[in-house]
Order: structure tokens, then C-alpha cells, then sequence
RNA sequence: GGCCCGUUCGUCUAUCGGCUAGGACGCCAGGUUUUCAUCCUGGUAAGAGGGGUUCGAUUCCCCUACGGGCUACCA
């Protein structure tokens, strides 16, 4: 490629970023890293009622936490800025006028309402109001009123600006993940280039940036194809070559019904949010307010937890994001950030949607945790959670590694390394009879004189006990631990010390 | 409803016309660790259905079914 490679994610700031997102933006990486290129981080806030406060700067952090910085941003800067839609509101207008003067795009100046009544009336016949060169003429626009008409009502301010879709025609398009996709023009409609705030729509700006920014490679989400069409053809209004595009497919609820979307975090009792996101109450009501719509009084400020406060490693996830609907040649499973830039190629991107497989993010997170070292595991658990009334040492970590899912709730699943836990009653039932507590009994006076290392607790073990190994072993489990897991028996002894243990078992034996 | 895209084990996927359909997660069984977990070994399980094209179709074409997306002065 003569080109120098260059690729963007683009976000709008309605909300947090969601794994969807992540995906997109971590294929857009891995193609501009893979090609010695540059990603660019774009903000599409062309529309404020939208826009949540505080989104942008979580897709930063979010973005940042994954390891997928962008070489261009708001934030950072860069050759082709500004780099917020809402900051090159000059661009749009000049390149507005390009297409109205060259025929491509006119002024129309119906009222929302005289639209929707269309499209009400369309319906209740079955059939689907389309503005488009096959009733445009019948509507108020600069096609339609004579010219006199027209520069009244433009004075008056209140317009739009539409494309002018080419009448029946097929237009054909190219995806690098499907190959060719075609259309007939009369499904598409004179979509609104500027609305009559004077700002862009999505589709316009989107065209106009890519182009100014020199981006080569749009991929984004399968939901944008449909529009693939429109901003083709927006290119050849201009005379512009349009970038390649690769449209990769949503990813899905894990029970396949629809797309991942932000209340399945809950439903399904896993995040959908790369890092927690606050939601503020006040601002969602703000900008309900602005847009006339209803907003709950009951609703409160909630926290939803994401994949990092659930204790899955960055690494894991995009491992995990990466090799949903992609595949490499070779049968590896686990793969750091720079692996996947190695073999990354749009065209092995697979083309239907795929579910969300928490399970498999679970057991890639805790491959990438045994990779780790515990030095490593242990300054990751102190970050996550500073406050915790427990302190995870090395000498815990290396105990539990192996058993180590996820780098949260460590105190939970391993209470038992730190403080005396309750004992299962079914468990205690089981294995506490009078058998077992004259063995643990035995076993105490022998601990409290000898209490030295591993191989001589195990030998001690085996003498004292009458009622076999592996019962005497459980017994002194439920007592440890208060449950039949946990790591190495005798070198859980040692780390809880003599006193500790002695204590443990000694509370049943009384 | 219309348009667009998709469809291989339960899930993520490999296969670029020759297949005893491969791998991974999950699940099950066995082994190692006289214990827990890790780990190892094995097993389970798939080409939506129907038509073509072909000596031969999972692979190419068509239809149907199903799934998803889009259908705003939202992105």
C-alpha cells in the first residue's frame, strides 16, 4: 500500500464505551500497528442533546486501560485536529456548500411533523415513506418551490440540507470482510446532510472527517452498513476517492438475542463496561428534558461495575475481544497485545455476529494470571483495591495462583488465608466425628511440639491418624479452611503459622 | 412490513471442491498430586432445510427457514 496506513475510532460521547466499542476500536489498532500506521481517536458529538457528560473521558481512560492509546486524540493532538466533531463545525459548512452548489445536495424545509404525518400515513397503508427522488418533488424543498419561494424561506433560517439520491440506480460497494454489497437507490432516502441547527449529521461529518483526516481504513460496526451506500456516494459528490471499509459484526447477548447492550451487564451478571461507569441521574435527566422526553423521578445515581472492578486483566479481555469473530491459522488460544498485531488481517475477520462468552473470558484471564508473576499478580490486586482490610503478599499469591480467576473479591474466595471461617455444617456433619476429633486431637499435641515444615506435618499426619489419610487430611481442611478447597494442606499450615493453626483445629476439638 | 448482512459441535472458531470435518471454552471420564487447584490423557458434540452445478459439495449458485442490523433534523 503506497499510502501511508491510517485509521480511526470514533466515537460519540453518549455514554460509556461498551465491549462492542472496545472491539472496534482494538481492531482499528491492531490494523494501524500491524501496518506501521496511526490510530486516530475521533469524538462524533455533532449531536449535544446526546451527549452524555463525562463519556469522553472515560473512552480515554477505558482506552488507555486496555493498552490501545491512539496517536492522535483531543487529548494528545495532531496533524489533522481538531480532533471533536463540535470543533470543526467550519469544515462542514464550507464542504456543505461544495455539494450544494454542484447539485448534490438541496435545501428542504419541511417541519418534522408534516414529516412524521408521512410516514403515520405510509404505514397504516403498509408501505413505507421514502424521501427520495420519488416524492421529493411533491414536498418543500429547493427542488420543488420556485426560487423566489425558496430564498424567502431560507431567510427564514429554518431549513435542512439533503443529498440528492440518484434516481433507481444500483450502486454497488465494497466491504473488505464481505466483498461487494449492492443496493438499489430507491431504498435509499435523501438523507439530511445538516440539520437545521446548523450542525452535521453523523453521516456527513463522518465523510468530511475521513476525508480531511486521511483515513484509509474505516472499520467500524455492522451496524453502519446499511449507510455504506450513502457515504459512498457522498465521496464521488465530492470527487474524492472513499477509504476501504470493513464492517465487523456486533457482538451478541450470550443467549444470541440481539446485541450486547449496556443492561445486560446486569441480566447477566457480568460487565459490558471495560472499567466502572457512573451513572449520574441528573445529567440522563438533563438531557431528556432537552429532547421532551420523560425521564423517571425514582431513577437513582447508580455504579455499574466493569471488567477491570470485576478483576479481569486488561490482556484477558482484549485476548478474548480479539479472537471473538477473528481467527489466526495456528491453534493458540492465548495471546498478548502485540501476538494479535503480528498476525492481525482484516479479511480473516469472520462475518456473523458472535456471542458473548463470559466464561471463556474467565478461564483466558486466569491463563494470563498464571503467566504472570506474583510479584506482578500482587501489585495489580494492590492497585485494584487499595482499601482492602486484607494485604495480599506475595507469599498469598504464590499459594492461590493457580486457583486465581479473577484479581477482585480475593478476600471473599480466600477468607480463609487471612481470618477463621465458618465451617460448612453439611461438611462438618460428614467429616467431624468422634473418630476424627480424637485424631485432630492427637494431631494438636504432636503440632505443639513440632511444627517444622511440609514433609514432617504431612509425616505427623499419617502417624497420628487411625481413620485413613484422606479423611484425617478433610477433616483438617474443614477445620483450616472451613470447605474442602483451598491450596497445598501443609503449606496452608505453614502460612497460617502454628498459633493460627492450632487455634483452627482446636476450636472443634473442645 | 421493506431493505441489507449472516447461518459448521451448547459457545468461539478452522476448512480457500476430495472430510475419518480440526482446535479452544464448557461438560464427562481417567491419570498425577494419599488433599484443593493447576497440569496431562481421553471422551462428548456440528455443516439450518430443500433444490441445482459437479465425478465429487461444508465449501459455488438459487429458494425457504431462522438470526441479526438498518429503516430519525441519533450516532
Amino acid at each position: 500500500m503506497p499510502n501511508h496506513v491510517r485509521v480511526r475510532f470514533a466515537p460519540s460521547p453518549t455514554g460509556p464505551l461498551h465491549v462492542g466499542g472496545l472491539r472496534a476500536a482494538l481492531y482499528n489498532y491492531l490494523h494501524a500497528r500491524k501496518n506501521n500506521g496511526s490510530f486516530v481517536l475521533r469524538v462524533e458529538d455533532t449531536d449535544k442533546k446526546r451527549e452524555i457528560k463525562g463519556s469522553y473521558e472515560y473512552i480515554e481512560e477505558s482506552l488507555r486501560w486496555c493498552g490501545l492509546t491512539p496517536d492522535e486524540s483531543p487529548l494528545l493532538g495532531g496533524d489533522y485536529g481538531p480532533y471533536k466533531q463540535s470543533e470543526r463545525k467550519s469544515f462542514y459548512k464550507k464542504q456543505i456548500d461544495v455539494l450544494i452548489k454542484n447539485g448534490s445536495a438541496y435545501y428542504a424545509f419541511d417541519k418534522a411533523e408534516e414529516l412524521e404525518k408521512h410516514r403515520k400515513n405510509h404505514e397504516k397503508k403498509g408501505k413505507k415513506f421514502v424521501y427520495n427522488a420519488h416524492n421529493r418533488l411533491k414536498l418543500k424543498n429547493s427542488l420543488s418551490l420556485d426560487k423566489e419561494k425558496v430564498n424567502e424561506l431560507l431567510k427564514n433560517g429554518n431549513y435542512v440540507v439533503r443529498f440528492k439520491m440518484p434516481d433507481e440506480k444500483t450502486i454497488f460497494c465494497n466491504d473488505e470482510i464481505r466483498g461487494k454489497v449492492s443496493v438499489s437507490s430507491k431504498e435509499l432516502d435523501d438523507k439530511v446532510l445538516f440539520k437545521s441547527d446548523k450542525t452535521p449529521t453523523y453521516h456527513f461529518a463522518n465523510v468530511v472527517d475521513d476525508y480531511m483526516m486521511k483515513i484509509t481504513h474505516v472499520i467500524r460496526g455492522e451496524e453502519w452498513l446499511p449507510s455504506l451506500p450513502l457515504h459512498v456516494l457522498l465521496y464521488k459528490s465530492f470527487g474524492w476517492e472513499p477509504p476501504l471499509y470493513a464492517h465487523i459484526p456486533l457482538i451478541l447477548k450470550p443467549n444470541g438475542k440481539g446485541k450486547l447492550s449496556k443492561r445486560d451487564g446486569e441480566s447477566f451478571g457480568f460487565p459490558v463496561y471495560p472499567i466502572k461507569w457512573k451513572d449520574v441521574v441528573n445529567v440522563r435527566r438533563a438531557a431528556a428534558f432537552e429532547k421532551g422526553l420523560p425521564y423517571g423521578e425514582e431513577a437513582k445515581d447508580k455504579t455499574y461495575p466493569g471488567f477491570k472492578e470485576f478483576g479481569i486483566l486488561p490482556e484477558a479481555l482484549i485476548n478474548y475481544l480479539g479472537l471473538l469473530g477473528w481467527s489466526k491459522q495456528d491453534n493458540k488460544e492465548v495471546y498478548c497485545l502485540s501476538d494479535l498485531v503480528g498476525s492481525f488481517e482484516i479479511k480473516s475477520i469472520g462475518k456473523s455476529g458472535a456471542k458473548f462468552d463470559f466464561e471463556k473470558l474467565i478461564w483466558l484471564n486466569s491463563q494470563h494470571i498464571q503467566k504472570m508473576s506474583s510479584e506482578e499478580v500482587v501489585k495489580r490486586v494492590s492497585l485494584l483495591n487499595p482499601n482492602s482490610k486484607f494485604n495480599v503478599t506475595k507469599k498469598v499469591v504464590d499459594l492461590i495462583k493457580p486457583r486465581l480467576e479473577r484479581l477482585a473479591d480475593i478476600d471473599v474466595e480466600f477468607g480463609y488465608l487471612f481470618e477463621s471461617q465458618k465451617r460448612d455444617p453439611a461438611l462438618e456433619k460428614k467429616l467431624l466425628n468422634n473418630d476424627a476429633k480424637t485424631f485432630l486431637k492427637d494431631y494438636c499435641d504432636v503440632l505443639e511440639k513440632n511444627f517444622e515444615n511440609a514433609s514432617q506435618l504431612k509425616e505427623d499426619l499419617g502417624r497420628c491418624s487411625k481413620i485413613g489419610f484422606g479423611k484425617s487430611m478433610g477433616a483438617v481442611r474443614l477445620c483450616l479452611v472451613g470447605k474442602l478447597a483451598g491450596p497445598d494442606l501443609f503449606e496452608l499450615m505453614l502460612f497460617l503459622g502454628k498459633k493460627e493453626v492450632l487455634k483452627r483445629i482446636g476450636s472443634v476439638v473442645v
